[in-house]
RNA sequence: UCAGGUGGCUGGGCGGCCGCUGCGUUCCGUUUACGGGGCGUGGAGGAAAGUCCGGGCUCCACGGGAAGACGGUGCCGGCUAACGGCCGGCGGGGGUAACCCCAGGGAAAGUGCCACAGAAAAUAAACCUCCCGCUCGGCUAUGCGGGGAAGGGUGAAACGGGGCGGUAAGAGCGCACCGCGCCCCUGGUGACAGGGGCGGCAGGGUAAACCCCACCGGGAGCAAGACCGAAUAGGGGUGGCCGGCGGCAUCGCAAGAUGGACGCGGGGGCUUUCUCGCCCCGUCACCCGGGUUGGUCGCGUGAGGCGUGCGGUAACGUACGUCCCAGAGGAAUGGCCGUCCAUCGCAGCCGAAGCGAGGACAGAACCCGGCUUAUAGGCCACCUGACAUU
RNA sequence: GGACCCGUAGCUCAGCUGGAUAGAGCGUCGCCCUCCGAAGGCGAAGGUCGCACGUUCGAAUCGUGUCGGGUCCG
């Protein structure tokens, strides 16, 4: 059961790495919603902080598993997530 | 104590660390723009939801009358900016009660429909049965003529109900009661209620069938709309109509210009139509091509919240005091930890301790008043019924 | 922000306007046919008509509310 999915491309014109969130409807309502992305947001917020990644463009997916992921796991899914797509 | 009813409130609390965002102030980078730091302060809901109604606001259209179409509302009175909302009544229905529910105008304006069953489903009619007569007396069956609509049967519903009298048998034929209709009186602002008289039953149901009546209703929506800036363009095509046409006079070689009388002729908009009237005349429709998704305002002082007094049965109104209370860009209000209070599980029940789980529904997007829907649990007040005690 | 449409058998749809039997095709099951299967023939099962309340003698159909899914315009 995945905590998140990450999808990462090289900038053509390097500059400051960019972040975008997905959350689609079939997760749940508005409130879940907005609560899954929030906790994607701050995992990236404190993670990228210690391991600052190069000129890419960063797409985070919230699943269901999200949001009941402990932090620190999720956190953990984020590190590993960085390490597959090779952006360290 | 248990069961129930009504109304209202609440929607986890406290603390720590790291963050986001509006505003104010200050400092720094680089003066503006902008960015960053410090400090202070504010930062989701009772439903923010569904978008079912009603308004504010903004733009567009806007001259009056009549008829019509479409949509909505539908007992009475009041409240309200308004409402399909709310309050209080009336009538009907349910409950032992507190209390709850009701699209609740009109079926003698007209049209339609009422399956099956049944004689008949709405100008009425008569299947079985009942009664009388058809030379006299008795019996039976049938037929014919007549009386009548009480009884049987069918149905959701059968042309007032059941009772007494009456009669050959019957019938509002007569009588009282009930129902219904009309008239009058009394009470009430009214819906309506109570009473009296008359009628002698006419008028089945369905309007959440068409319809009739009364009342209400311009269109669009903050991506409304306003300003600033940039870029591009200052367009093209097709079609309709118009700028008039015909005819006359004058000037002119002509093209054309001017003139005023006559005849004929428009289009578009203002309400669907009509009528009167008004406005516009290079305008309308479609298509092609080009440009734009930057910024600021709108944007939160409002039919505002809270408290107290007063008026009112209430909804609500009003006076005074007090407070300023989210607003950004598709969107901030978060992450983690500790602790406490509720809840649940850990042995079938009760109690205690311990351990563990873990916060209902749900996220503002111009604003407001309602309705509807979702919602773990907790709290308060009043009332009803039963039991017990005094 | 606005305008609509659809929920009926496992699936795709009729029936609704105009009220009274819930139907069709495919699929499923059984039998026949065949050495076996397919095709074919015969037969059967299978339905809260999304939900709730109401109107009516009677509701899949009419009314109101609600839930879910989908489409279009800006």
């Amino acid at each position: 059961m995945p905590g998140l999915v990450l999808q990462a491309l090289p900038q053509a014109e390097p500059g400051p790495a960019r972040i975008g969130f997905t959350v689609t409807k079939k997760v749940g309502n508005a409130v879940i919603r907005n609560r899954t992305r929030r906790r994607l947001k701050e995992a990236a917020r404190l993670l990228l902080q210690t391991r600052p990644v190069g000129a890419v463009d960063l797409v985070l997916i919230g699943r269901d598993a999200t949001r009941a992921r402990p932090f620190l796991v999720l956190m953990d899914d984020f590190a590993r997530a960085l390490d597959k797509v090779g952006v360290a």
